[in-house]
DNA sequence: CATGAATGAGCGTTCATTCAT
DNA sequence: AATGAATGAACGCTCATTCAT
């Protein structure tokens, strides 16, 4: 039980790094310090064992976006808490970051079934959050009447652009790289402050 | 001489359709109609030939960044045929699109030379672009007073995530592709001036 | 106890569909119904469960070799006798039948001791049960004088080629399967009889 | 050109000596004395090169077949011919033999289409043959008039059983072996004619 | 009796790369 | 410039078998 969380803990991190098809059932086997048939005796095969990684991260960040609690009086404060909760996701777990936001993680056989599956729901689920914001915002006067599908559109790509921003300059080991990505978060939320808040 | 272009065409289409690892260079060799030691003639080894390709694509990439001629008259403008410019680049060429956009396209022996040197570059360039933009603006007062560095990011990251998206949409084959791209497109102007531009 | 003989059961119809090799012993645990270490509890090994296995068979064939009443009026009836129980006994039993015939059903490490053993004693009481009914036939006058030995190891090969040949019939699903088979069986009594009896 | 029929010919001595599961390609690859990736570089799989090793026998199989010159004078002496190369080819080529009257010489992802196949020509060839010296001896009242389908059917049973016997003897390596398998074959051609030809 | 977890050994297959021509 | 033949290295995966419980 406990062996297979090991070797899903450290084949994320080994997908991560390497990517799929560059790492091998060897070398997880080798990090998890476990032998390679039992990842055949947990998993049906390597797309299995890339396909409970998926789910496993896409559970943990579909969980924190439930546990965004949604404050009422103020609908600018729901977005920038969804805004911080993106930033600290990368910090805190940069590979599952960077599959979760992969375009094409791994080429599986079944490949529809496990990315585009969850990438929908993610999809969907900040769909719901952002474009619930925006709505009762602008009823409540809070924002400007802003054009809401296609808004929550470019704030989902944007979003996502960032992360990819923070993952990459992590990953490059960028000199300053805290205050750069401070500053980052910083001007994203007063932008989008300016973009939809009245005054 | 044909043959060498035919084969890095190719082997570009592969790359960004099946990743590095699951493209063999008998695939590139069948597809581009040679026989595979002629790759081998051509190109040192397979990381010389994705070499290669990635400088093919960047030196294309970057022709469009430089003929992006630069209005005079007004700054948002510029931003504005900047923003167009990569909206269309996606839409003509998805697979060049999806390798310069990949955060790890590939794992080669001597990576940093040429994916992590030509992304520096990118940044560069569109840094220089985009500061050199805000700045005039600002000191023209068609622009607010916004901070140059941080804004420079957050748009560079924000334009990552709309090609990020069209390439997506593009890949999925979504239903309304051309509505919601073009919407995306005009949304991402709009807000690009308003947070930019004084009325 | 009862699922030793399940295990014993299922392992031979695998054995005979898709030979020793092919047959794990995973699939013959799933197929009884029983986890693979009860397999190993109960023998000592793979090769221990074919060898109990072809004992069995071996076992049971005996059995209806030995029960086959001895008639003393006419040599010729046990021998049409015979034949006819080895037709039965393929239609009957057909994957133990294709065990029983087939030169090399396995390769144990100690493969001598059961095949070959029983195969030998197999010839020896079909050697017996022949010779015995041509001497006495010869000597009361009802055969033609033949040679013993000779036409007791042609009689025996033919009636493994006529055994073949209705395994065959069966795995083939071939049509009229019952006819022809009935047919074979009536023609092999009759060039029995022409060969060897007096008019 | 040479290794290629090396390997099928190594293949085949392997292939009826242990079975084909139980012969890998690493050990087809030594005994020929290539490397083993040689293998799949000449055959699709290791299927593949079992299905060409199996036309390989059946093809110099028929051309004696066919080589059999058929005598005009006596349809006996053609039955008998017949019958002696059968034995010959035994004799001759025992591993090939052992293939070529294997009820099933392996389990393979598309079994049908080569032992299947095969078998049916064979058995086709066979009835033709056989079918016609019948056929012929009775209207020249060489022959009994017995029945032609059902006899065809009891001379090839009996002739495979006599194959077999050959082979399992063979490789028993039965004293006597000689000596032995030549009264068999004398016996199967008395009996042969005392079965068929008047007087 | 019974089982979930675990493994050593090995197998079929792939692939980038080389070499003689 | 071009190719058919060949290979070292490695990979995903299977399986009989064991062991602690």
């Amino acid at each position: 039980m406990k062996k297979k969380q090991k070797i899903i803990k450290e084949a994320i991190r080994l997908f991560a790094e390497r990517g799929f098809d560059a790492t091998t059932t060897l070398k997880i086997a080798e990090v998890s310090h476990v032998t390679e048939p039992l990842i055949f005796y947990h998993f049906k095969n390597k797309d299995g064992l890339f396909t409970e990684a998926i789910e496993c991260i896409f559970f943990e960040y579909f969980s924190r976006l439930e546990s965004l609690a949604v404050k009422t009086e103020s609908e600018f404060e729901n977005l920038e808490n969804l805004i911080h909760m993106h930033f600290d996701y990368v910090a805190e777990m940069p590979n599952e970051s960077y599959l979760l936001t992969s375009v094409r993680p791994a080429r599986l056989r079944d490949f529809e079934s496990v990315c585009i599956r969850n990438r929908e729901e993610q999809r969907n689920r900040l769909n719901t959050f952002i474009a619930g914001c925006l709505k009762r915002g602008i009823q409540k006067k809070e924002f400007w009447n802003v054009p809401v599908e296609p808004t929550v559109r470019l704030f989902i790509s944007s979003l996502i652009g960032l992360m990819r921003q923070e993952i990459l300059s992590l990953s490059d080991r960028e000199t300053d790289h805290e205050r750069i990505i401070s500053e980052l978060k910083e001007i994203a939320v007063m932008y989008c402050r300016r973009s939809l808040v009245k005054d």
